[in-house]
DNA sequence: TGACCGCCCATAAAATACCATGCTATCCCA
DNA sequence: TGGGATAGCATGGTATTTTATGGGCGGTCA
């Protein structure tokens, strides 16, 4: 089930994580993702960085479907299905859409008063907005040197980097 | 019968084993486990690990099925035969959503006060918690090395993207 | 008789559903 | 064009349910 651009993970959004650890996700972001069929996100601890590697049900279904591949008795195998499948936290969202993260995974991304999140189209991120920024500058560097490896480069891409949408 | 990842095992839980070596069966595994079909969790002890290898009434039907594949007179299904169905035991769920594992269950995954139930997407592994930490760390390199060789890797090998078009 | 098992019920805490508010951006019609 | 109505959204508080965990009691089997 391939679906369009319409339904990807755009922007970057900043919201409130209130007394009971609930928090809002971004409107567009509840669009792309496919609550009819599950309403939850599937969050994952980065492995590399202070973030969560979060997603839809057809995100998770695709990385347990490249892990299917490999072979069923190797090492690596049964070492991604449990570094993934145990680690992958199912999320529910609220009828206002709201997820209540769980305490590991709102240590590992070092989350206190708010959280952002950060499109990458076919998933997201979530960011304690702080560590965020810390990360965000040398990220700049290696995309301003990466556009030029771009097919067809745009003119004025990737503008320094304010972490935007806030609306506070 | 196919199903999605709305019905698969995720996420790590830590439960206690009280003074009746009663165990509680995490609620949401609960709900990927086909219950009203057979109330009962079924349990393999590992070969290669101190933990058990579990799931639900359709885990143990396709592992049976993988096995029936195989030539009738074959030697390798006859051994398939004895070392999985001999040694998996079916353990019944109280209405709670417990279950008490056989002692030799119990000693084969080494537990005493609390188990961890580890999801694995189509099955789910029991662990005592400690020995699970042992082996944790050494498989998070073995997962990290492996994740190159997906055929869609994992978001964060990606740098984040700027953020645009949050309707500012 | 005593260990064990299947059943019942109790409870505290945590997760979840439900309802309310204020703000912002949008739309509509004069 | 401007201003009032409106709809969507982030956010806050309260009520209800779920869940993990504890214990009791009668039957069963060695």
């Amino acid at each position: 089930m391939r679906r369009g651009a319409e339904t990807l993970f755009f922007g970057s959004y900043v919201n409130k994580i209130d007394a009971k650890g609930r928090l809002a996700t971004p409107a567009l972001f509840r669009r792309a993702l496919d609550l009819e069929r599950v309403n939850a996100i599937y969050c994952i601890p980065s492995t590399e960085e202070p973030c969560l590697e979060c997603g839809g049900v057809d995100y998770i279904e695709t990385l347990m479907a490249s892990i299917a591949e490999l072979d069923p008795f190797s090492k690596e195998r049964r070492s991604l299905e449990r570094t993934i499948a145990a680690r992958t936290s199912v999320v529910a969202l609220d009828k206002e859409g709201r997820v209540v993260l769980p305490q590991p995974l709102r240590e590992h991304a070092r989350l206190n008063g708010e959280a952002m999140f950060a499109g990458l189209g076919h998933s997201f991120q979530i960011w304690n907005p702080v560590e965020f920024d810390k990360v965000a500058e040398e990220e700049a560097q290696i995309a301003g040197a990466a556009k030029l490896s771009l097919r067809n480069p745009t003119p004025s891409l990737l503008p320094p980097f304010p972490s935007q949408g806030d609306g506070s």
